[in-house]
RNA sequence: GGCCCGUUCGUCUAUCGGCUAGGACGCCAGGUUUUCAUCCUGGUAAGAGGGGUUCGAUUCCCCUACGGGCUACCA
């Protein structure tokens, strides 16, 4: 019996989550339901500053949306909460205190600004500033200063923050699930701060105390973490607890340009960079999101789970349970993935085009009821006839709409190139030939009107396209005898008077 | 600037030393649809550069270039 295998998602609410935060959430979600595992969500609001009112509750709505819902959070208490950081504040300062007596930390006194400051002289003389064993000494904290003066600090009630005190001359050697081993000097890292003036944890603090004691397995993360993995490694074992594995995810990038996808990029080239609508409670700027674009979330998620991971085969369409069974954290790639908006176009094509007609036909008939429309024609014939023509839900209507609609007004284009001078007596003929027909399926329309059309020696474009415009009002659409067939002889009949008075 | 990670068609990627470097999106062409879209077929297009190692490197090592990330009392 392996130990269970724990991941976690644990994000900032500190707006929309963007789509890479859900593909990390996807990866954790199809990691530990491959193995069995439990998906836990935990809340880091240590930043009081930057949280974010509806942020929270943002993010459980989008992972339910896309179907991947965690096991433990917030809201499902699962003996190892509560699952939001604030609400875990008081856990934090015992660590920090343990650190501090063990050794591997200390207090410190040194102002932001004096800080920001030296980082400036720093830069200057074209140096780096880093608060480590290089300079600490000469620094205001419990380790320059005098056991007495510190204390007379403290009780005096100065602000101060507990940083670690990162070891000497180690090289440190860690293994990431992506990209194998590194060697990390830990000359060149600083002394990280843990504990914020303000009684708050910082993330690294907070989060590998949590991680310890929510019993995470397995950390899957963004690429932008790589660089603290050394801190958080070292500071598992400062604590003396077991270091759980680490996985780096890469980074999805711009499409065009450079950096990484940024909600920037989705307002210039028109797509959603989140997966739900967000109104921004300050500003009430709305960023439209997946679900509102019409989207299905299985094709958000299928695309997501593309980037940056592939199972080694041609297959390209997965179900949520084929990727479960598939994934693979050795399969998943180091290098950033630039994001397409086009292949997302085709992933929602191929599941819209999967989807059961009964539920397209259930959302034109939303959209008719919307647009007051009372339509007895059949539904499902129209569905049928248009649906693979449609990617999302609203190409629906905008397909089928003249069924319920006739034209009122015609193509220019269309009508000066297949309406000619003799087209409106071939057209009245063509409706007296209509009248006649008594059988109105489309077998014995298509063989009646072709049967006239041969007789007559004329060219089929020459009385289809200028019949097209008039039921269609322009040179597009499904087969012209099914239409027929579907809106009635009354109505053909009057669709070709009309076009013939008005062109 | 410093540190870390990365680098195969325009894009997402396959290849775990021996291939005409495969697939998908996009694009182009042809076919079906007497329209348009869909669909089908075909085409276009890649191993950043330079050194090694090897009988042989896209694959292993080094350097350079480029890309990305981090460098906050933010996560």
């Amino acid at each position: 019996m392996t130990t269970n295998i724990r991941v976690r998602f644990a994000p900032s609410p500190t707006g929309p989550l963007h789509i890479g935060g859900v593909r990390t959430a996807l990866f954790n979600y199809l990691f530990a339901k491959k193995h069995n595992g439990i998906f836990v969500l935990r809340i880091e609001d240590t930043d009081q500053n930057r949280y974010v009112e509806g942020a929270e509750n943002y993010i459980i709505e989008a992972l339910n949306w896309c179907k991947i819902p965690f096991d433990e959070g917030p809201g499902k208490e699962q003996g190892n909460g509560p699952y939001r950081q604030s609400e875990r504040k008081d856990l934090y300062k015992q660590y920090a205190d343990q650190l501090i007596v063990n050794g591997y930390a200390y207090y410190a006194f040194d102002s932001s600004e004096s800080l920001d400051q030296h980082r400036k002289d720093h830069e200057a003389k074209g140096k780096n500033f880093i608060y480590n064993w290089h300079n600490r000494q000469k620094l205001n904290n419990s380790l320059s200063l005098s056991e007495d003066d510190v204390l007379k600090r403290i009780n005096a009630g100065e602000k101060y923050v507990i940083r670690f005190k990162c070891p000497q001359d180690e090289i440190l050697h860690l293994t990431d699930e992506i990209r194998g081993d590194m060697k990390i000097d830990t000359n060149i890292l600083d002394d990280k701060i843990l504990f914020k003036s303000d009684g708050m944890p910082t993330y690294h603090l907070a989060n590998i105390v949590d991680d310890h004691l929510m019993k995470i397995t397995h950390v899957i993360r963004g690429e932008e973490w790589l660089p603290s993995m050394a801190l958080h490694v070292l500071l598992y074992k400062a604590l003396n607890w077991e270091t759980p594995s680490f996985a780096h995810l890469p980074l999805i990038l711009k499409p065009v340009g450079k950096g990484k996808l940024s909600k920037r990029d989705g307002d210039k080239m028109g797509f959603p960079v989140f997966p739900l609508q967000w109104t921004d409670p300050k500003t009430n700027e709305i960023a439209t999101g997946y679900r509102e674009d019409e989207y299905l979330p299985e094709a958000v998620i299928n695309m997501l789970a593309f980037l940056g991971w592939n199972p080694g085969t041609e297959q390209e369409l997965f179900s949520l349970e084929e990727l479960i069974a598939s994934f693979d954290l050795n399969k998943v790639n180091k290098a950033g993935a630039k994001f397409d908006p086009e292949k997302t176009k085709w992933f929602q094509q191929q599941y819209f085009q999967k989807t059961d007609t009964t539920i397209h036909v259930e959302q034109l008939e939303k959209i008719l009821t919307e647009k007051n429309i009372n339509s007895d024609l059949d539904l499902v014939q129209v569905v049928t006839m248009i649906k693979e023509r449609a990617v999302f839900f609203r190409d629906l209507w905008d397909l089928s709409s003249f069924f319920f609609i006739a034209p009122s007004t015609y193509d220019t284009k269309a009508s000066k190139k297949a309406w000619k001078e003799d087209t409106p007596v071939l057209m009245n003929e063509l409706a007296n030939i209509i009248t006649n027909i008594s059988d109105f399926s489309p077998e014995t329309l298509s063989e009646t009107i072709k049967g006239w059309i041969t007789v007559k020696e004329i060219s089929f474009g020459k009385i289809m396209m200028p019949l097209r415009i008039s039921l269609i009002g322009s040179l597009q659409g499904p087969d012209l005898f099914q239409i027929m067939s579907v809106i009635g002889k009354d109505e053909t009949i009057t669709r070709i008077e009309h076009c013939i008075q008005k062109l």
